[in-house]
DNA sequence: ATAACATATCAAATATATTTGATACGAGGT
DNA sequence: ACCTCGTATCAAATATATTTGATATGTTAT
């Protein structure tokens, strides 16, 4: 039972933690697979593999299998949609307690 | 000795809690004195003073001094910070990797 | 100066996230 | 079927974040 705000904060995990910063500036150049991006971080097989799955289940990179491999890339969808987020989060939202008024 | 990674990921610490999730929808309603905010949120005193310091320091949130009130609201340039950082770490960076070529 | 109030800070308790090593699982090759 | 490899999952250890209650700080009113 996930609320509304949990649902977005997920999302967000993505950018806050700083091994998967450096995870996601390597997928900006490009699909990559596990085995390439365990070589470039000081990370485990399994400490790698739960970064993934978080910035998987964020919405922000994709995975595809190619026989025992697994391939990574942002995915430019579910980067929107964060930014959109992002947008809607700090935006005022003037109608509701300010602008309740006929003349708007 | 932050890295630059930290840096970022304290930015998006904004949106990564329920609590300051529901702090930024209030503030999407226009700038709120510190006494209000606790009216409306199920969170303490010293509670609510943690994650605005958080918010503060992520930069989405500017605080204001008023005699012995804080007042608390959404800095637009704060977030558009964000908005394009949150671009940026998103958007293929072909430069570096793939189109090292004369061609381009 | 003292008291009352709003907020910030601190320290301890608790909860959550991350790391690490071991094991399980699925795919491909023999 | 068996072995090897790449990745995922699990459980325990550790680190970090959050909550809570007590106290400190700064502001206003008396």
């Amino acid at each position: 039972m996930a609320t509304v705000y949990e649902e977005q904060a997920k999302i967000f995990k993505a950018f806050c933690d700083e091994k998967r910063l450096r995870i996601l500036e390597l997928l900006r150049g490009g699909e990559k697979c596990a085995c390439v991006l365990l070589e470039q971080l000081d990370l485990g097989q399994s400490g790698l593999s739960y970064h993934m799955k978080i910035l998987v289940e964020s919405g922000i990179v994709e995975s595809r299998q190619e026989g025992k491999w697994t391939h990574y890339k942002i995915s430019e969808k579910g980067s929107a949609c964060a930014a959109d987020l992002l947008k809607q989060l700090t935006t005022p939202n003037t109608v509701l307690e300010e602008d309740i008024c006929c003349n708007n």
